[in-house]
DNA sequence: TTAACTGTATTAATCAAATTAGTACAGTAG
DNA sequence: CTACTGTACTAATTTGATTAATACAGTTAA
């Protein structure tokens, strides 16, 4: 469900919130549905707790997720968050479309970028 | 010409490095034209001039520019910049293209973005 | 009630990477 | 020679992420 990069910059916290964001957002974690625990998915990972509970917070003060006490984490209603972020993924097509343009970059090259992503999904591991 | 931002997380070098990049892209620095020494540059931006030779090293290394022992660095030829402009924009044409795949965007929404840049050009007000 | 889960909080220690500091060497130009 | 330039190297410092160790609080089921 989860997997680290240990070359990536960005701190595993980060990583880890990213990617329960796309999860989410991509409908593969359906509202309600709990999280691993602190403690499991710490264990999973071989990391500590305390950076899982790091990104946990970081998600539930996004308003991704809410936790409770005793019970667990769960995913939130976060319909107003995915019509958030597709308006602004539009808005980053028209900056990159931009700047392509000024640089002359080749448009079907683009068309088919976006062509390709659509057919086969998400990105393999290479 | 250069200006920090020390809430970005990304290190210093890096943001000089890009910096240095735009400079360089948008023919604000034409060919063969010297850059500030690492010693004043450091001096002007209150860091040490490890840092920014760090960032000089790095757009040597990438080609950027070049440097002469005793004489300075200067711009190197920028043809090539434009191509790796260009790759960039790629790529960034992926991860929009991949973020909204996630979402669920309307991906005919994408492609008339495109179109639409490609054939009105820039805004009209920049 | 008790045991075994859950999240949350706090403090200190550790680790890694960026940055600084200091120094030295080498080439160029006036 | 003097004062610039780039380059190299090592050690110290700083900063932020991560770990470690506890502790407390709520939930659930036996």
């Amino acid at each position: 469900m989860i997997i680290l990069d240990y070359r990536d910059r960005r701190p595993i916290y980060e990583q880890i919130v990213e990617r329960f964001q796309e999860l989410m957002m991509s409908g593969a974690m359906e509202e309600n549905s709990q999280l691993p625990s602190v403690r499991s998915l710490a264990m999973e990972l071989s990391i500590n707790p305390n950076t899982i509970q790091r990104a946990y917070a970081e998600l539930e003060r996004q308003g991704y997720i809410y936790s409770v006490k005793g019970k667990g984490s769960f995913v939130a209603d976060n319909s107003h968050i995915k019509d958030s972020k597709r308006e602004a993924v539009f808005k980053k097509q028209e900056e990159v479309a931009l700047e392509a343009w000024m640089l002359q970059a080749d448009r079907e090259k683009l068309h088919e970028i976006i062509d390709q992503i659509y057919s086969r999904g998400g990105k393999s591991d290479d």
